[in-house]
DNA sequence: GTCTATATCTCGATAGAC
DNA sequence: GTCTATCGAGATATAGAC
């Protein structure tokens, strides 16, 4: 079982929020699942109970505006899940695994709706939005210097630790993408464990590897 | 360098296609660029230039049915640049490696618009398009079964095909959306190595004795 | 600040002339 | 089969009452 689950807001009480944050909320919800194009801002207001001009109070540059800071804000939430899960493992290893095993779970609970929160977005406005775009670069990046640390702080070499969170990064969301389409966990179970075996691998060896 | 761009139909001539395949490779490569949901029937049949009721003369079922069509075409062509590239290479281990290189460069030489053909749609169809999460799925099986066969004839063992191939296809997938968002080549560059040390250890080490 | 009504545009889809 | 005109519904965004 998950140490936690995956969702971003549910641990915590939602009705003190404001309705800026209950858009935000809403919307990050609706695009997590269907992505950006696809979520309408109407819908949005709805889910967040609140009324459509509120849209433009809060966010005056619209749609694109509140996709930013949806993505930044989700981002956030999710990176926190790394030193939590990684915190409650009693290693390394078993902590990477934990982490994977947990995505699949959140998955499957969530009848394959809940993955990444961006990166169907990241790869919808790539092409069409600078101002989406970086807000999903500046997510990654975050990512990867978070994952670093958490990679070093367990024993990982500096020398493997970025490349190493890349490659587990990319192994989570490639393995998202298969897993929604065929509804299946497969993909997460077996990304799980060969990027518990590479971190294992960087464990017992932590003189730099040479390849040619 | 790659062996050969990684577009669809940049090799062919299309002039001598009919008014259908028109439409498809239009749909093909706006989907592949901006997804779904943002490419409308209109945007095609004026990159196909084709009159707009051929849409649902050649597609009665409508954008759904013309976006099942794509994906399994595209997913089709896509699927031939693996023993295209592999079949050029004088092992497995380079021929994987050469694969990712492609996949860069092409991104690269397309200002990061052309990654995979099907990632964004099946992302963002999973959870609202059961005929087109299928035909998603339908593609992603092919790859693995005729991946797997692939890295079966360069030698791997069989009890290790299905694993790796579905390692690579999440790597390759993971790393497209990193790429895109920070329109930097470095999670291909990553995770293409780790792919290729990966073949190379299944090469090395046949796991789980089999009898022949 | 909250909320409603509406303007304007574009979407997917259809009808029907040719 | 090709092509145009147009439909109704939905989108984003704005204006303005309260």
């Amino acid at each position: 079982m998950a140490v936690a689950g995956q969702g971003l807001t549910s641990e915590r009480e939602v009705g003190v929020n404001g309705t800026k944050q209950r858009i935000i909320d809403a919307s990050a919800h609706l695009m997590r699942h269907q992505g950006y194009e696809a979520t309408g801002v109407k819908a949005i207001v709805t889910a967040a109970r609140a009324p459509f001009g509120s849209i433009y109070h809060f966010f005056p540059g619209g749609k694109e505006q509140l996709g930013a800071e949806t993505i930044r804000w989700s981002g956030a939430e999710y990176a926190k899940l790394l030193p939590a899960v990684l915190g409650g493992a009693p290693d390394l290893v078993s902590g990477v695994r934990a982490f994977f095993a947990g995505a699949a779970d959140h998955l499957v609970a969530t009848d394959y709706a809940d993955a990444c929160p961006i990166a169907t977005i990241a790869l919808e406005v790539s092409n069409r939005s600078e101002v989406l775009r970086q807000a999903c670069a500046a997510v990654f990046d975050d990512w990867v210097a978070l994952g670093s640390s958490q990679l070093i702080a367990g024993g990982v070499a500096e020398a493997d630790a970025r490349r190493l969170i890349i490659e587990m990064i990319a192994a989570l969301e490639g393995a998202f993408i298969l897993c929604r389409a065929t509804r299946r966990t497969e993909a997460l179970d077996v990304v799980g464990e060969a990027a518990a075996a590479s971190v294992a691998a960087a464990l017992c060896s932590p003189a730099a590897p040479k390849r040619s």
